[in-house]
RNA sequence: GGGCCAUUAGCUCAGUUGGUUAGAGCGCGUGCUUGAUAAGCACGAGGUCCCUGGUUCGAGACCAGGAUGGCCCA
């Protein structure tokens, strides 16, 4: 039966081949992983990056300062977000023209390097290491993770001057590292002093703030007698109790502490001053305590207690009751950082261990005891304990104190504890002799958060955040005990034994640097860094040691400012530094000490803090925990550029989340955006460049698309600028989505399809077409580099001005109108309501109406054939009404489908084509 | 324990100075298209705006307290 209808029906002609259907080899599927390697050697070859700093040269530079990574370790995705991050913005500067040359950096001396180095090379302690030896196998080391790191940056599609990365183990930089240190000795900026420094007993050596990691840890938590002789307790009780208490037995003040192998070095007891003290009577005996905490502190034995008399802890000061084993007594002082939350109120206080007792005993002149070694074993100070390791007299302290009866309780106490960064062992507080920066010298902490003032931080808060880290923060410890890293340029006078740190010294030391490193330190003799006649300043002496000192890390990576900027064209301050939270503390704080220090103002203009990289469910990744995702491992499953939108999906400012769920929604987002992409570049592929139409010659309706991208390209661009990349992701999605796909894209496709192929109609569209395309490029070249440049490889290399994507500019010659705008709103409205109708296909809207304002009327009127376009119906019947509304009728339906273009129009005018349209009929005839 | 930050739909996020029925993209559901086709278009269902109080004619927004999570510090 269908047979022989076929036969007497010969089937219609199919004019699918008359059509000018979209055709690309830019593919569908982005297989980035597979595709992105090649375009960074691509851009490598063609020093794409190179070529367009050069072009921008004679513009005003713009520059983000690198913060340097650590030398260490495999690169996770809080440095992709934060290196991406950072490569967006400098790209979005390069394409604005800008000289954004940017100079990667990295941290390369420093204990996580010498411990990993040890490790590698299975050696347990460095002390048994020849020093020169150690330092080679550092830097290999500390090179290798570099090699590593730049090539896992270069694979995130970075540019940057890979080949001339800044290093702090340059000689260059080695030598700006002391020759600072020489001007702030200048300055009267350093010192030498004892300090209570946190130090790890494990490494050996001092530890800044930024070195400590705090973690849970159980100790052992003692309360503990403090007894009075007779006349030391005649006084408290004369203060204390109004009748006269004799006859009562011992009287002590009890104190409270976790850390029992303190009390050797215990040489005061602090009390609030503004506290109340109890007396209280237990027993045949009587303690003092705190009242707020008496409950808590005398714990079953409360009950039974009488309070017999009490006093203000101001009352009490100048006091004293003996040391529970050494022969001396220990002196009531007072402090505000008593607290009444724990313990009893009373607090031991050993200025050798503790940063607050160290102030306290300073205050109040009390001895600084420090009875411990650098490996953490009691020295003969300790009286009974000499030669123990602390942490193996803690329970021997306890059970003598259990012994001698001045244990009033123990128990095992968990509490966070900080521990050195690097071996994870509990660090103790220990007085040592260190080089400080004088923060109070000069008023330098004063002036430094003036400059914090002038610097713009985003998020705003980081401004408060910052000062206040100034300002609450002790002296800056810039002295570490180990080999990897640049020495401090001190020399000991042997006669009088006196620490010399002076700028004649550092500058001889900087000049040696320079030539051959900082390994010259460990290997010449002390005279040669010494200028001709020095003596010393104290004695006049004139025979001298180096100093084993290296100089903290944050030290160095703090004057990056000063190696790298100011030079080689790049100005200082910089534009921009873009670092993780964490930064306040550490690089954002110490680049702006020495700057402050030794240029008098803020190293940077404007600081943008990048939030931490959690989990999808908002913990931190962790690689114990197997939720860690290396950067690299990441790039090889999604594609350097869908984790590059991941990083404008979220707001990076804040913590943000990571995670194959996150990135599947991306993926389809990143699908989007490749489709039009794909839509522009394949429905372009056939103009010359002579054939492309100016806006003022295109159809009304293609002008009037450009001008909304023009608009778009002023609101992206200005996101863009504040650094606020989330803002214009969402407007880049919204824009590509509501504007161009689903309505000028779907508009246009009748003509492009079905027009004569060298129409000027359809050369107008693919004119807009191309110039649309190159704004959306420019915008996403910075964000989507591998994509963008893709795309724009597949444009016609007539067509195209530059060899990269990286040559387009954002351009702003026509200027936005709000007219157009306006216009354009109305059309998209009007396209809804005719979307809407019953009848939803393309073409076949019946008889209906839309409206049009009045007052719009003369713009509509003057899109021609635009409107019909952009309703996409087949015709308009006319255009009437009165008032302030004026009704478009659309054409019913009525006509037949057109075989070729499928609107609904008479047919069959040509009898050669009898199921075409007459334009189409035209247009085929005359192919 | 202290300081700071975050909390709006399943997910990622918008929500100007307090002002109608709280929005978008992705996902989900339904339909269309099969000439952007491992695409495209239309429509739709999803919300105790973390909780509790308070200020106010009116609170997602402002204030206080709390919860959860994060960063930094002790």
């Amino acid at each position: 039966m269908r047979e022989g209808l076929r036969m007497s029906n010969p089937p219609e002609r199919d004019y699918r081949d008359t059509l000018n259907l979209p055709k690309t080899d830019f593919p569908m599927k982005a297989d980035l992983p597979k595709r992105e390697p090649d375009r960074v050697a691509w851009w490598e070859e063609r020093r794409t990056y190179e070529r367009r700093l050069e072009r921008n040269a004679r513009n005003a530079p713009w520059i983000l300062h690198d913060g340097p990574p650590y030398a260490n370790g495999e690169l996770h995705m809080g440095h992709f977000l934060n290196m991406v991050l950072k490569d967006i913005f400098v790209k979005i500067a390069l394409i604005d023209s800008r000289w954004a040359k940017f100079v990667p950096g990295w941290d390369m001396h420093g204990l996580p390097i010498e411990l990993d180095t040890l490790k590698h090379l299975k050696i347990k302690d460095f002390h048994d290491v020849d020093p020169i030896e150690f330092r080679e196998k550092c830097k290999e080391r500390a090179l290798h993770w570099l090699d590593r790191q730049r090539s896992v940056r270069m694979r995130m599609g970075n540019f940057g001057d890979w080949q001339h990365p800044y290093r702090t183990i340059d000689p260059e930089f080695e030598a700006t590292i002391v020759e600072t240190l020489g001007a702030l000795a200048a300055q009267n900026q350093i010192y030498k002093g004892l300090r209570s420094t946190l130090w790890c007993i494990h490494d050996e050596t001092a530890l800044a703030e930024a070195e400590i990691e705090y973690k849970p840890r159980v100790s052992p938590s003692v309360t503990v007698r403090f007894t009075a002789n007779a006349a030391q307790r005649a006084a408290l009780l004369s203060v204390m109790v109004a009748a006269d208490g004799e006859g009562r037995g011992p009287l002590s003040i009890l104190i409270w502490t976790t850390t029992p192998w303190t009390l050797p070095a215990n040489a005061a007891i602090a009390l609030r001053p503004d506290a109340e003290y109890g007396l209280y009577a237990v027993g045949d005996e009587a303690v003092i305590v705190a009242d707020a905490l008496a409950e808590k502190a005398l714990g079953e034995r409360f009950a039974g207690a009488h309070r017999i008399g009490g006093a203000k802890g101001s009352a009490l000061e100048g006091l004293a009751v003996r040391h529970p084993f050494m022969d001396r007594d220990s002196p009531i002082v007072l402090a505000d950082y008593v607290d009444m939350e724990t313990g009893t109120g009373a607090v031991h206080t050993a200025p050798g261990h503790g940063a607050d007792d160290f102030e306290t005993g300073v205050k109040y002149n009390l001895p600084i005891v420090n009875p411990v070694d650098s490996r953490g074993v009691f020295t003969s100070d300790a009286g009974p304990y000499a030669g123990m390791h602390i942490w193996k007299a803690n329970p021997k302290i306890v059970d003598d104190l259990r012994a001698s009866g001045a244990l009033w309780d123990d128990a095992d106490f968990e509490h966070s504890y900080p521990h050195c960064w690097r071996c994870h062992n509990p660090v103790i507080f220990r007085a040592t002799a260190q080089w400080f920066i004088a923060m109070d010298q000069n008023r330098l902490r004063a002036r430094t958060i003036e400059n914090i003032r002038g610097v713009q931080w985003t998020p705003a808060w980081g401004q408060e955040r910052i000062a206040q880290m100034l300002e609450t923060h002790p002296e800056w410890c810039i002295s570490r005990q180990r080999t990897w890293g640049t020495p401090i340029p001190a020399v000991v006078c042997t006669a009088c034994g006196e620490s010399i740190l002076g700028p004649e010294i550092a500058r001889v030391t900087a000049g040696i640097f320079r030539e051959r490193g900082a390994n010259a330190w460990w290997v010449d003799p002390v005279e040669r860094f010494l200028p001709p006649d020095f003596a010393c300043p104290k004695c006049r002496g004139t025979s001298f040691e180096k100093e084993k000192n290296i100089v903290d890390i944050w030290f160095e990576s703090g004057v990056t400012h000063l190696a790298v900027l100011g030079k080689n064209g790049l100005p200082w301050p910089s534009d921009l530094v873009l670092e993780g939270g964490d930064q306040y503390r550490g690089w954002f704080r110490s680049s702006i000490v020495t700057a402050t220090a030794i240029k008098g103002a803020a190293p940077y203009k404007h600081v943008v803090k990048n939030g931490w990289v959690n989990d999808e469910s908002g913990r931190p990744m962790s690689k114990s925990l197997g939720t860690g995702i290396d950067a690299q491992e990441a790039m090889q499953k999604w594609g350097a550029d869908v984790l590059r939108l991941w990083a404008a999906s979220v707001e990076f400012v804040d913590d943000v989340r990571f995670g194959p769920h996150v990135i599947e929604q991306v993926s389809r987002v990143y699908r989007n955006i490749r489709n039009r992409l794909r839509f522009m570049v394949s429905n372009i592929g056939d103009v010359a460049p002579a054939e492309l139409i100016a806006r003022e010659n295109m159809e009304p309706f293609d002008a009037l698309a450009c001008e909304q991208v023009d608009r778009w390209t002023v609101t992206v661009l200005e996101s863009l600028r504040d650094y606020d990349l989330h803002g214009a992701y969402l407007e880049i999605v919204r824009f590509e989505g509501d504007d161009l796909s689903s309505f000028y894209f779907d508009a246009l496709k009748d003509r492009l399809y079905s027009s004569a192929a060298g129409s000027s109609r359809r050369r107008s569209a693919q004119s807009a077409l191309f110039y649309i395309l190159q704004r959306v490029l420019a915008v996403l070249a910075p964000l989507l580099s591998f994509t963008a440049e893709e795309a724009w490889q597949a444009v016609p290399a007539e067509l195209r001005d530059g060899d990269s994507v990286f040559e387009l500019s954002f351009e702003s010659r026509h200027p936005a109108n709000e007219r157009s705008a306006a216009l354009w709103q109305l059309l998209k409205e009007l396209r809804q309501q005719v979307a809407a109708n019953e009848s939803p296909r393309d073409f076949e809207t019946d008889a209906g109406s839309v409206v049009v304002p009045a007052s719009m009327l003369n713009d509509v009127t003057a899109l021609g054939d635009g409107l019909r376009e952009a309703l996409v119906v087949s015709a308009i019947e006319r255009v009437s009404g009165d008032g302030d509304e004026r009704r478009v009728y659309l054409q019913p339906a009525k006509g037949a489908k057109c075989k070729r273009c499928w609107k609904y129009l008479p047919l069959g005018s040509d009898p050669q084509h009898p199921t075409l349209c007459a334009p189409c009929a035209t247009t085929v005839n005359a192919l």
